[in-house]
RNA sequence: GCGCCCAUAGCUCAACUGGAUAGAGCAUCCGCCUUCUAAGCGGACGGUUGCAGGUUCGAGUCCUGCUGGGCGCGCCA
């Protein structure tokens, strides 16, 4: 439609002879926020009518007029300051049914993503424990939005960096190594600094089974790298199984640690030195809150603040090892020449400080090839019941993802994760969640689904099953379906695609939570619409052509129910029964 | 002290990247079950979008300055 307008307005400029070099992109063509304006509004008369010379609704009416005469146009209508109000013959909208019943899974795929390739790098928690609850927001937005940017057309890959190559996963080691010597009989007790953790309880017995006894005697330098290699690989281990009970499943998992071993900081490094980015200074004091330890000393620094950065970053440890960042940059030119220009790193918040300076290694190591966009997942706040959840099992102080799954199950984690914008925090209730009232989303899209399904079943006693699958159903007869409600869902469904476009193109997977809730609340009102005018069931047992047009909107709507479900991971329920 | 994020109805949150009269749910009140799942639906009530300016045809959305809350601030990752 949108081309439509632009072929008209093109038609109109050369006819009144306007100037040239209009600014075209900036006219939209999309659906109003206020659907008794009509199917499609555009602000093109507004837009052109300063380069123009002219008023708007001087525009406005000669566009107007060459829009009414195209066949899908119902009708048409200039209002407000400038807004052309185009109405859609409702032909147009009921043969969306067959449309949506013919793509089934498919429909609201979009090519919009024209096969670019996009990493998307998601969870990516430290190899020192088990995965927390907190990750889970992290974990299901990254997913959700790697699932969105497949159906709207990109290449997606799903990454998870492992960090194990700092003191951390050292100190992990040592931890292990302590388990290790309490699972041969020793009673021992875990310093301050190191992990003290249950978990690793497991990991030292499993060192004891593998080496018997040749690391009592050892020096730490013996056993410190075959144990944390160990233990690290049983940490993944356990954060693979998390990821795969929540429904994750990642196509790469990236080692820092293999980064370091293959010399791809000195690479990026010698990159950075040949541009020019890379000095030896010494940094300021952090304002307010200076360390106790904090001495002047000169750094290896990258010049962060050529690219919009407050400070510039140090690259180097006083011990000469390399920083965090330093190996952060290495990966993400590892990204880029893997062939992803285009990243998008999911981070916590309390990640927040360190987007600068890596959208400017980024935009640096790149030559502002490279795009990286960074989505915050703000805290997860838990609750059972109203009261604050914070006793875990294993970890001792956090609960663990795996406690939560127990609780509430993945479906019910998954959409709750995705029904608020990833820059809000987020109240997480078990029992809230669990309900099945109007209040939880879960319930109030999953009920639709069932009750759509449970529809079909019971028309297929009436009129056949077999008349009731989608091919036979997207040939029906649409012509029946004249109630303003069953239109107006129908303007809803059609609508799928340019939610998974626009949320895609966003990267806001938490629209398609909304969306689903609009497309059950519609389909809700028009089931209730039944109970008051009997004409209005979706089952007419006497009225074989209205039944059929009416079955292959409600399998519409489950399509669409599904296909939304399908990309925030979430099953979508065919029965719901106590 | 500096940086990033947030502030929308009594509560929890949306608002399609700047569009028209800012929308849902909960709570409160009034209605709807001999009928396809009432686990639901309809209606009423509810707003100076934290404050003050600015940009333009048009601002919850963009810019500046405040206020309040969260996160972070060499040699942790």
């Amino acid at each position: 439609m949108k081309d439509e307008i632009k072929a008209a307005l093109e038609g109109l400029a050369a006819k009144e002879g306007w100037p040239e070099g209009l600014p075209f992109d900036r006219v939209t063509a999309e659906p109003p926020r206020d659907p008794s304006h009509g199917d499609i509004a555009t602000n093109a008369a507004m837009i052109l009518a300063k380069p123009v010379g002219a008023k708007p609704r001087a525009i406005a009416e000669p566009l107007a007029e060459a829009l009414q005469a195209l066949d899908a146009v119902d009708s048409v209508e200039v209002a407000g300051p400038g807004f052309i109000n185009i109405r859609l013959a409702s032909d147009v909208w009921r043969a969306q049914v067959g449309a949506i019943l013919e793509a089934g899974a498919a429909f609201g795929s979009s090519s919009v993503g024209a096969g670019r390739k996009v990493n998307v790098e998601y969870v990516s928690a430290n190899p020192t424990g088990p995965l927390h609850a907190a990750h889970a927001r992290g974990a299901v937005f990254g997913d959700a939005l790697a699932a969105l940017l497949e159906k709207a057309g990109f290449v997606v890959a799903r990454e998870y960096y492992i960090n194990d190559a700092g003191a951390q996963v050292d100190t992990l080691a040592r931890s292990a190594y302590l388990r290790y010597r309490e699972a041969l009989g020793e009673t021992v007790t875990i310093p301050e600094g190191h992990y003290p953790g249950e978990y690793l309880k497991d990991v030292g017995k499993a060192i004891a089974e593998r080496d018997g006894d040749r690391w009592l005697s050892e020096p730490e330098e013996a056993w410190l790298e075959p144990i944390r290699s160990f233990a690290i690989d049983l940490m993944m281990a356990d954060v693979r199984k998390d990821l795969i009970a929540l429904g994750v499943r990642m196509d790469r998992f990236s080692s820092e640690r293999a980064l370091v071993q293959d010399r791809a900081v000195d690479r990026v490094l010698a990159k950075l030195e040949a541009d020019g980015l890379v000095y030896t200074g010494v940094l300021e004091p952090p304002k307010g809150k200076t360390p106790d330890d904090w001495e002047p000393r000169p750094q290896l620094l990258f010049k962060a603040t050529d690219f919009g950065d407050d400070v510039d970053r140090p690259l180097k440890k006083s011990d000469g090892s390399w920083t965090y960042f330093s190996n952060d940059i290495a990966y993400h030119l590892d990204k880029l020449e893997r062939g992803f220009p285009e990243m998008i790193d999911v981070w916590g918040a309390d990640h927040g400080g360190y987007v600068k300076r890596m959208k400017a290694a980024v935009t640096a190591i790149t030559g502002g090839a490279g795009d990286l966009d960074v989505k915050l997942c703000q805290l997860v706040h838990l609750f059972d019941g109203g009261k604050p959840v914070r006793m875990s099992k294993r970890a001792g102080t956090f609960v663990t993802l795996s406690d939560v799954l127990d609780a509430v199950g993945p479906d019910v984690l998954r959409f709750i994760m995705l029904t608020r914008r990833n820059d809000q925090t987020l109240e997480f209730d078990y029992q809230k969640v669990s309900e099945h009232s109007r209040d939880n989303p879960v319930f109030y899209v999953q009920y639709a689904h069932a009750r759509a399904c449970s529809v079909i079943r019971n028309a297929g006693e009436t009129f056949g099953a077999d008349e009731l699958l989608d091919p036979a159903l997207s040939k029906a007869s649409m012509a029946s379906l004249t109630d303003p409600d069953e239109i107006g869902l129908i303007k809803l469904l059609a609508g799928w695609p340019r939610i998974v476009e626009s949320a895609a193109e966003a990267h806001e997977p938490h629209r398609v939570a909304f969306y689903l809730g609009d497309v059950a609340a519609a389909f809700h009102g028009l089931w209730n619409k039944g109970r008051e005018d009997a004409r209005l069931r979706f089952i007419l047992e006497d009225d074989r052509d209205m039944t059929l047009a009416r079955m292959a909107l409600v399998r519409a709507t489950a399509t669409v129910i599904a296909s939304g479900l399908g990309v925030m991971g979430v099953t979508p329920v065919e029965e719901l029964r106590e």
